[in-house]
DNA sequence: TGAATGACTCGAT
DNA sequence: GATCGAGCCATTC
């Protein structure tokens, strides 16, 4: 658990806090971002940490690279996810972000 | 200590 | 064009 790990995670959620209102991004791109594009499963396991993380972080707008709300399982109500994205005018379909390139939003675009 | 798992992604068939 | 398998990194049992 060296301080370098921490800092890895800290980016990560600092990087979904970033996400602008109404867009989504991928765990992929995050990965990428931070310049370990690789380790995108690691990625998703701090999503799972950030239920615990202040401030909130809106993980909810990280999904797959495919637009699907993987990490939906995870949430403390499996329809919670889909009705956050949905309040920010996200379309979501079967679990499937509808113009996800739309709403796409590149950290790396900053 | 070794092996298995996971909110993923890419490449090959 | 769709489906299957392997790879990567960190955490957990």
């Amino acid at each position: 658990m060296d301080s370098e790990n921490y800092n890895f995670y800290d980016r990560i959620f600092d990087v979904v806090r970033l996400i602008p209102h109404g867009r989504v991004t991928s765990y992929g791109a995050i990965a990428s971002f931070l310049g370990a594009k690789r380790s995108s499963r690691m990625v998703g396991w701090a999503m799972n940490l950030s239920h615990s993380v202040e401030p909130f972080v809106p993980a909810h707008r990280v999904v797959n690279r495919n637009g699907l709300l993987t990490g939906k399982a995870h949430f403390k109500d499996i329809n919670e996810m889909q009705q956050l994205l949905e309040a920010e005018g996200i379309v979501v379909i079967d679990d499937q972000i509808q113009n996800f390139m739309d709403v796409f939003w590149d950290p790396a675009s900053l």
